[in-house]
DNA sequence: GAATTTAATGTTATATTATTACATATAAAT
DNA sequence: ATTTATATGTAATAATATAACATTAAATTC
């Protein structure tokens, strides 16, 4: 799984003529390595073992770069990165969040629903990207 | 519509046996008084037109209380708060954002689509409540 | 109606999350 | 080789949020 992320950030980096650096490897490595979502300053933390002393912006930029670019989502309610699971990027994302163990699973779909849709038509507005959290308990934790 | 939502509180105040204390009627006022979702310290900052030197836990406070009551809705990806417009509290929210001229609307449906649903069931995931953001272009914007 | 309990606020301090600004380095294009 | 564009390094600080403890005010019990 983490292979393929890799190798796909490759592909995507070349055919779009960004640079693969260090700390854009080592940051989409260190979220897709991760079963949680990880916060900024938790990735930032796990930084600072393969390179010296990083700042807060370092993590932050490969992090926006990522995000950008639908490698990662960000779970909005709880501050947090997470590796899109999807084995195609997509502009959507949607997380369930049990508040009891907060344990965090992402539900994918692809299509933005269709009462949804009519809503934007109704609203005349043109989505672009969407984010949807759900929160309540797991079944482990029913 | 100011009123109503004042009312409506007081309402459920008393119902509730919670108590209707002046920062929690002031930031109410606020928030269904402004056309755009406000951030905590904007709020902050106009309760300090009305009461003496408030502290940010004043007006976290009175946010917490509101919000875990259905009043107001949390835009997540705006660290902003915005008054309900439904005419019932419901436990569900979604909210369009134009990544141009920054307009938030929201748009209204009580039932979590069905396709969602399918997806809770298969999880087997009981939602309290949720939370839906769109990012896009408006029709003023186009 | 005084004493107790519960709910809420006041206040100080600080934790957490994120960005600005400017210098430097590296790769790509001319 | 020079220029331009892209990205990182570093220091400082802005923006968002909470913890901890003291105090006040209302509701409940006696």
């Amino acid at each position: 799984m983490k292979k393929k992320i890799l190798k796909k950030a490759e592909e995507f980096c070349i055919k779009n003529k960004h640079r693969l650096t260090e700390p854009r490897s080592i940051v989409l490595k260190i979220i897709s390595s991760s079963s949680k979502p990880l916060k900024a300053y938790q990735i930032l933390e796990e930084l600072g073992k393969v390179i010296k002393n990083p700042k807060p912006p370092t993590a932050y930029r490969a992090i926006e770069f990522w995000h950008k670019h639908n490698f990662i989502h960000r779970i909005e309610s709880l501050n947090s990165y997470s590796i899109c699971k999807a084995n195609h990027l997509h502009e959507g994302s949607q997380y369930l969040i049990c508040f009891d163990c907060g344990k965090v699973i992402e539900s994918h779909f692809c299509e933005i629903p269709k009462i949804i849709k009519e809503s934007l038509k109704k609203n005349t507005f043109t989505p672009s990207a969407w984010n949807l959290e759900i929160n309540g308990i797991c079944s482990d934790c029913k």
